[in-house]
DNA sequence: CTTCCTCATGTAAACGTTTACATCCTCTTC
DNA sequence: GAAGAGGATGTAAACGTTTACATGAGGAAG
């Protein structure tokens, strides 16, 4: 079927270990015996077989990617960040996506064992002991934005609390007292945070937390346009929204246009993650910037770094930190 | 380091063909042993590497998926839908992207060699010469969207023409006779594609073609952006605009937005893709809709279809329909 | 001329599976 | 009781590499 090593070799009158040698530049060769082993590789169409050198060199090459229910835009600049840093390593990517439930991760990490050398890891449903279970201990690991109690595990996490903060405190700096947030999913970290940072920094203000203003949402454009109809069911309702992100705000913005309340004149807006499009909705959307790209790069050489020190180097919880876009939306001036 | 059947095998006191059977059920074996078996490889925490088992079964169960650069929703939806049916049909999926030039898909192609049982390729710029060179022909590929000359390759489509045609039908039919373009990437088939039927439409209406309404594009927002400005300058100017993707059709809002121009009273907008995130704009943008996620699914249910086949099947050229979606960009009223 | 080092190459044993073939045993069937 | 069938299991050869070790040749140093 496909041409082996072996064949390469009795074409050129030499042994296997020579064509390896060649092929991997591991031991010195003859010049004569290298052209002539090149020379027939070329002529048999010859590919060294991945599995085979996998199996002899206990190492795959590649990097395995495990994400939840893919949506939006969020996921494609996550995906686009490691698949760019994998390339430039000479790392392949296996992507699985739709891991909703402790099931359905465990038999992801099933699948993955053995086809990468180490793991990248994002969702809410994993916890340490799951992991520990599932997968090998020399497996290097990185878990994005999934808090897990253990520190034996590289971990990346959006400083979300820090965040959501800010953007509150903005808000409030407009001279907003009513501020409203719309949550994400009950039982989200990241929505967790999200809440935290907007309680923190009413708290600073001296404002009293006010528990019709936290509408319940689940991270979708749908959520959001139904919380900002409950939102406005309130008395006195809020002058300003902070969406936990931003498909949640695109369906708030379109709520608010059918409701026909201008935005910002009549209500604030506000979102999270800055997804590219935000900047091209009118009105343009502010919104807390997350460096999605950045987390994937950074997420794929800090694997690529525990892979290189056979996972027996320190584990690292690192934070990434935000940074504010002021657009229309909020009543600051536009940019694009 | 990590537990092989050799000592799942001695454990059990039997021979390591005997746990392999058990473990594939490819043979009789009897209660007894079997369970012994299982026992020990519980016990030893044994799972079966994939690697050996893919050098011996010469299958990978993986399937390779070669994107071009990723941006915007349109590739989380396609990962998306070949996700979900490779995991459906216990295959791996491997995802390799931003190859924008002749020789980045060399590479990525090389690279995906040996890893997997078949491909599905999304590249403008792939051809016929290219795929036999640096593939053998006994692995099946898909061409997703890209125009290959060649019938030996099964190959999946959108209706293009069909849509734009539909579409500048539509606008037509609201009485609007200067219909722009906003087009696509220079040397794009797609891109091609949509501005064929674009002019198709317009000449079957008896409309003289006027070049000054065709403005270059590149599918990205900014550039949808800046072909309204330019669009804006021609005299007499046009009264709706077709943008080649919503992209753009999100990057001309603004500027139109920017320019005091009302949508649709003043203008009509209509995109192509028909993206989640479309029905949430202000106004909601009408678009010619396409099933992303089902081409994923359609992607590797064909690929799989020809991997049980040995890729001796016949070779289908599939053309995905398009539909269109009315909303409140081009006249129409909204849906959500 | 011997000894030793280095370079070039070959031999063969891994790596962890599956599976064709062989063997042995037990149970029918005439 | 002999013959044959078929069930349970073991043996060993693939699958396609890498690499530790061995071998031999040639040159330098004593």
């Amino acid at each position: 079927m496909s041409v082996t090593i072996r064949e390469v070799a009795s074409r050129a009158g030499v042994s296997i270990a020579t064509v390896s040698r060649v092929f991997n530049n591991s031991d010195p060769v003859d010049q004569g015996t290298r052209e002539r082993v090149k020379k027939a590789a070329v002529e048999l169409r010859y590919v060294p077989n991945v599995l085979g050198r996998s199996l002899s060199m206990r190492r795959t090459d590649s990097i395995g990617l495990l994400l939840p229910d893919l949506f939006g835009e969020f996921f494609s600049e996550i995906i686009r960040g490691c698949d760019q840093t994998a390339q430039r390593n000479h790392y392949q990517l296996l992507v699985s996506s739709s891991h909703n439930s402790r099931k359905q991760i465990e038999t992801a990490l099933r699948m993955m064992r053995g086809r990468v050398d180490a793991l990248v890891i994002m969702s809410p449903h994993i916890n340490a002991e799951t992991l520990n279970e599932n997968l090998p201990r020399t497996l290097p690991v990185l878990l994005l934005d999934c808090r897990v109690e253990s520190n034996g595990f590289d971990s990346l996490n959006i400083d979300n609390v820090k965040g959501a903060a800010a953007m509150t405190k903005h808000l409030l700096s407009h001279g907003h007292t009513r501020v409203a947030i719309i949550k994400g999913t009950e039982g989200n970290v990241d929505a967790a945070d999200r809440l935290k940072g907007y309680c923190l920094a009413m708290q600073e203000s001296g404002i009293a937390p006010d528990e019709r203003l936290q509408a319940a949402g689940d991270f979708t454009e749908a959520s959001g346009y139904a919380a900002v109809k409950s939102l406005l069911a309130v008395t006195p309702g809020p002058t300003a929204i902070f969406a936990s992100n931003d498909s949640m705000a695109i369906g708030a913005l379109s709520a608010l246009r059918d409701e026909g309340i201008q935005i910002p004149e009549q209500m604030a807006l506000a979102g999270f993650d800055d997804v590219p499009i935000g900047s091209y909705l009118s009105p343009a959307l502010t919104s807390v910037h997350v460096g999605i790209n950045d987390m994937g790069i950074l997420a794929i050489e800090t694997v690529l770094h525990a892979v290189r020190n056979k996972n027996a180097h320190h584990k690292q919880q690192i934070l990434v930190s935000t940074s504010l876009r002021l657009r229309e939306s909020c009543g600051c001036t536009g940019d694009h």
